[in-house]
DNA sequence: GCATAAAACGGAGACTGTCTCCGCACTACA
DNA sequence: TGTAGTGCGGAGACAGTCTCCGTTTTATGC
């Protein structure tokens, strides 16, 4: 039998709200300008927290990644949406590919972190991951009825190879890489004639 | 000045030669079985060296990941070349891609290492990679001037895309997704009408 | 306000991995 | 067989991850 929950939810602490929200701010400037792999206990004390704080309220570095990343995570599967809404299948799938290039390139999103991300199964159901999952399959399947696109096309695997590319982003012109890239997919995803 | 180096060089030790050997033996095991960040003093330990043995004949870890899979990288560049003679173009280079594929896939070749080392354009120079490069690049160049391909194709950028997708292999169908997406590349990749 | 228990803090420290340094052992060669 | 010099390997410095738990802070009922 679980412990009986009181009936009135107390309130949480001020401190503990706080602290999260300068975790995320110091992490998201790490992350940036370090990359994903930056120290967690650096980010702790740049927090000004000890590092089982920002343990707690994270408890891997996946989690505070997505974290950091949920509103550029969500802005993405709104704006597929949008696209959805106003241009033909086609223009909406490549506009979108674009802007997650944009994404990518103006180091709202990093990487390696979509990487890890994007690959696990188990992270799909968290809520941002999904919505992304979903708007970019949205896009597809419209191009999929529409005739505009092969039937045999599995989204994700657009992602990925734009993330891979973005992954190497040693060299100062991956984003033209990447954009040559979206060319490429879209015109190899058009239907065998 | 640099020390006046000896007339005749020394034959290197027997031990020395037998330990870089055991460690390439247990490395690449290692990285087949744990993935490429696997503890390098632990391969160490497995070799039955001490770690500083390990370190001086691989000062790093890209060091060791490339000795043990320089093997591989030339065994693709010669059967790109062989491709290259005996294939139509097109093909020749599907076909190379399709094998590229295979290798991530037997694991003998670690997909984020190849991310690192594709990446990084010092890498480059280092002469089994340049083969490698060379290898992909006149497949492309020569399927270019028959015209069967657009002019404005990166040829790294298609390994890139495919080690994007390599590199999340969580999913057990990813070979799939990999080999699908060689299709939308060579389809994408014909010059626009 | 004040007492109180629940919630949160934070730092010490266990653990693991990286990499170096250097006294010692071994081997190629004369 | 002597010896120069090459190579060995483990101790240990350092850094990052993550946890445990005694202490502090806070929301809440009175």
């Amino acid at each position: 039998m679980p412990k009986k929950r009181p009936q009135t939810a107390r309130k949480p602490r001020a401190d503990a709200e706080r602290n999260r929200e300068r975790i995320l701010e110091v992490a998201k400037e790490a992350f940036a300008r370090d990359g994903a792999n930056t120290s967690l206990d650096d980010i702790a004390r740049q927090a000004e927290v000890g590092p089982g704080t920002l343990y707690r309220h994270f408890p891997t570095r996946e989690e505070l990644l997505q974290s950091v990343y949920r509103s550029e995570l969500e802005k993405l599967a709104s704006a597929g949406e949008k696209f959805s809404q106003t241009m033909p299948s086609i223009e909406a799938l490549r506009a979108w590919l674009l802007l997650f290039v944009d994404a990518i390139a103006a180091k709202q999103l990093i990487a390696p972190a979509l990487n890890t991300l994007l690959g696990d199964p188990k992270k799909v159901f968290e809520a941002s991951y999904a919505k992304m999952h979903q708007a970019i399959r949205a896009l597809v399947k419209r191009a999929i009825e529409s005739g505009e696109i092969r039937k045999d096309l599995d989204p994700i695997d657009l992602l990925h190879a734009l993330v891979g590319v973005a992954n190497v982003a040693a060299s100062p012109d991956w984003k033209q890489s990447a954009k040559r890239l979206v060319d490429i997919l879209i015109a190899g995803s058009r239907p065998v004639k």
